[in-house]
DNA sequence: TGTACATCAGTGAACGCGCGTTCACTGATGTAC
DNA sequence: TGTACATCAGTGAACGCGCGTTCACTGATGTAC
């Protein structure tokens, strides 16, 4: 029953965005609303279960699109990681907006998110650690970066599943990660209407243009 | 009249989000929730008005950030179109949200926002443009970009606008604009928070990636 | 200078609707002796 | 094998609220003769 009313409001997303109804769906259902109440406390444990769900399923798409690349394969690895983001985007539009778009006025988004958050993002360090450990990544000699970024980035390499990666690098691989999901943001959100006609290969082709400013061959 | 009921709908923002309430604004400006239809025809012409005056009060802000650098400055330009667009969204973070965070569900944005939502884009292409007639850009030597992308950019510079920037430049250079607009979005909707702490020099640093990517010196 | 009329901003009541949440309850199902 | 009891999913009514939009209206201000 749970999974039922998440299925269903999942649904409604996509009319009502993150201003669901709970009545809408408990109607759906054909149960009276109060019953909801049996399995969620309010709307909004209702919305951060859905948003939960949502970084889960996001992750686990990309972690499986990029453990299918042989390992050496940098660059592979790479396009399949962007490649994942966005179709599950295509694929759950309302939810990436939930997600990724504006900020639920009034919804403040529990500490429970952040881990299922930053599941492509651990997905991204690895492969920028492993570009490091072969020796194909590296900070390019003489770029220097402001001490408040550096500082930032060394910091960040201190969490566990970030470590490993030095400031240069990382650093090029977070400006890649804004410009996808940049990217992402545009071609979903209905800002490239009337310039671009194949998304596809427009999105590849930015890939591929963060590819080499990573660094990746 | 209609001035003031766009400036307290402009507050109401930030509490309501794109779901702002007319009845709302109405009380806050101490008349009767009939009476803005005067002046409104409806909920959504109004949304429609904030958000023609949004773009256009961020188009305005960036042109003229842009017009206080010297012509031949093209990177110097580069950076005060950026570092415009994220003060002005910084300081209407609401409106950036209307603008470019997640589509209001069940709102169709008319015909009449397109001009103004093209003018920074506009400030771009002209430095690009201008780019290309100093000879500082130009495509890069032996990049091929995807047929269906080649196509898109090509019928984009027949555009007055948008004229007289080749494929290969105006490739990266919208690389570029969806790097700048993914940075402020990851800041402005929290997606950066514990991770950053200085922002702005995070965004310049990402500003001078992109400027490196677009050619510019 | 004074009167008749038109304009127009704003009123107030109403329509019909939807919402989240609480609370005492029913009635079926399962469990223990 | 049969009875008494506990569990628990879902009910139904209610509270108190807010919303967008319509419509006939009042009453002040401005205009024309």
């Amino acid at each position: 029953m749970t999974e039922q009313i998440k299925q269903t409001a999942r649904g409604h997303l996509a009319v009502d965005g993150p201003n669901l109804s709970l009545r809408a769906v408990a109607r759906d259902l054909g149960v009276v609303s109060s019953a909801v109440y049996r399995y969620f406390g309010s709307r909004d444990e209702l919305l951060t279960a859905l948003i939960i769900d949502a970084y889960d399923s996001m992750g686990a798409a990309v972690e499986r699109a990029e453990a299918a690349v042989s390992r050496p394969d940098l660059t592979g690895r790479w396009y399949a990681t962007g490649r994942s983001i966005r179709a599950w985007s295509l694929a759950n539009r309302h939810e990436y907006a939930l997600l990724y778009g504006s900020p639920v006025p009034g919804y403040a988004a529990p500490e429970d998110t952040i881990g299922p958050a930053s599941r492509p993002v651990v997905v991204l360090t690895a492969i920028l650690r492993d570009g490091v450990d072969r020796g194909v990544l590296a900070p390019i000699r003489g770029e220097r970066l402001a001490r408040a970024v550096r500082l930032d980035l060394e910091a960040l390499a201190r969490i566990p599943e970030f470590a490993g990666v030095p400031a240069g690098v990382f650093a090029r691989g977070m400006t890649a990660w804004a410009q996808l999901f940049g990217s992402v943001s545009f071609e979903l959100f209905g800002r490239l209407q009337n310039t671009v006609s194949d998304y596809e290969a427009y999105f590849d082709y930015q890939l591929r243009a963060m590819a080499a400013h990573i660094g990746l061959p």
